[in-house]
DNA sequence: AAATCGTTGATAGTATTACTATCAATTATC
DNA sequence: GATAATTGATAGTAATACTATCAACGATTT
């Protein structure tokens, strides 16, 4: 098995966590905990009890929690990212391109076994419920100014590419993949939580149903105009 | 000037802050603090503060400040949910009841001044914000059963409406209008923080943009599809 | 082999938050 | 004029989100 990693931007963490034993640990360990608590039942303190190390000892490595959840979804998607381009660079075809991406996003996630620390599948179940709190925040310009949402713009970017590729006469690429990416998450939040909301939950298999409904709209919208 | 009032659910609050000069005063300082400081920032003590009021008084119409934002929200897209029946009952096409809901949802709000107490552009800016903290908590079930997403439900059964009179085949009619409500309010938020994810941010009047964006991609996805 | 450096653990401390409780003063209602 | 409800004032508490300090330990350098 290849031993890969995920690069990400140096800002979203004090000192790299996969460069350290106790910096694993924290990966490891936040994600279930995150997953459980919800972000905000979700301490330092409480982490530190479950890793068996100190609140301290984690400040070293995240200087707060909401940092750490932006490491940890700038992950997710940089891994996303590089799914897609993986599964992708072998199509001549931007069509083909486009709905793997598009299959790729609305998939439901299972582990990886490139990346031992990561749970996958909790870790997605995070981004439903809690990447949107990661840039609706007074801090969001700041913490853009140092590049922490560059994963996400980054992955929005080159599906776009797809969608140029397919139409570029097409106005909205960059605001149609960005919309695709966040109802990808939504509507399966809604499926679950609120259902009254969505389609998704009448039937048993509500990521496939998501798929058909965002190729569907992404698809139309791209083929008429231009 | 008619006397309005948008009639809420009892859940939401303690004791209904529109029947007294004390529960009024919570509504028009929470407002634009919540505005000022986002939702994070924002406590029931800095309130007690700016209403020269206390902390205790506050408590006792609101069991925390979570229940406030629902509050406001819920205000929000009932108002909405209201102006949309008014400016469309006269109508007679569906499509065109779909496209002035569309209208409606994406113009820039200004004041209303049959609510006096509520500063619409400011609650405007919080929706954008923080509208989707409200159900992205653990405790979302718990308070979808008290009925806290009431408002929001019927905003999007109302619109999916429409939408069924245009193409009764349509598959995906809640998914559609609850993606709109989302994007509507997204968009914008990207326009502003996070450019490179939108074309709304390109041009003078992103809310103009912002709906000819929203209404190509739900008019093409019903025509297309039945 | 000794000195030094970097990492972690252990502990303590602080301001703020998110409440809850109590009681007196005031106001509205019967 | 009595009484009930509302508000204000004050106090208190557990938890949160940190910051600071110092000792212990292992690895690296000289």
């Amino acid at each position: 098995m290849t031993v890969l990693q995920i690069r990400l931007n140096d800002n979203l963490s004090l000192k790299d966590p996969q460069s350290t034993e106790l910096g694993e640990k924290i990966i490891r360990h936040s994600i279930p905990l995150i997953d459980q608590l919800g972000f905000e039942g979700f301490t330092f303190k409480k982490l530190s009890v479950k890793m068996e190390s100190t609140e301290a000892s984690i400040y070293r490595y995240f200087e707060n929690k909401h940092r750490l959840l932006v490491y940890l979804i700038s992950w997710y998607w940089a891994w996303l990212d590089y799914r897609i381009e993986y599964d992708t660079h072998h199509l001549a075809d931007p069509l083909q391109k486009l709905d793997q991406a598009l299959r790729l996003i609305t998939e439901k996630k299972i582990q990886d076994n490139s990346f031992p620390d990561v749970d996958e599948e909790a870790l997605a179940r995070i981004v439903v419920a809690e990447s949107d709190k990661i840039y609706l925040t007074k801090q969001v310009d700041e913490d853009n100014k140092e590049g922490l949402f560059r994963g996400y713009k980054s992955l929005c970017k080159n599906i776009a590419r797809f969608v140029k590729e397919v139409n570029p006469e097409y106005p909205f690429p960059h605001a149609l993949v960005s919309t695709a990416l966040e109802t990808a998450n939504q509507q399966i939040f809604f499926a679950e939580h609120l259902p009254s909301l969505t389609e998704m939950s009448e039937v048993d298999d509500p990521y496939k149903r998501n798929y058909e409904f965002i190729r569907s709209i992404i698809f139309n919208a791209i083929n008429r105009e231009g």
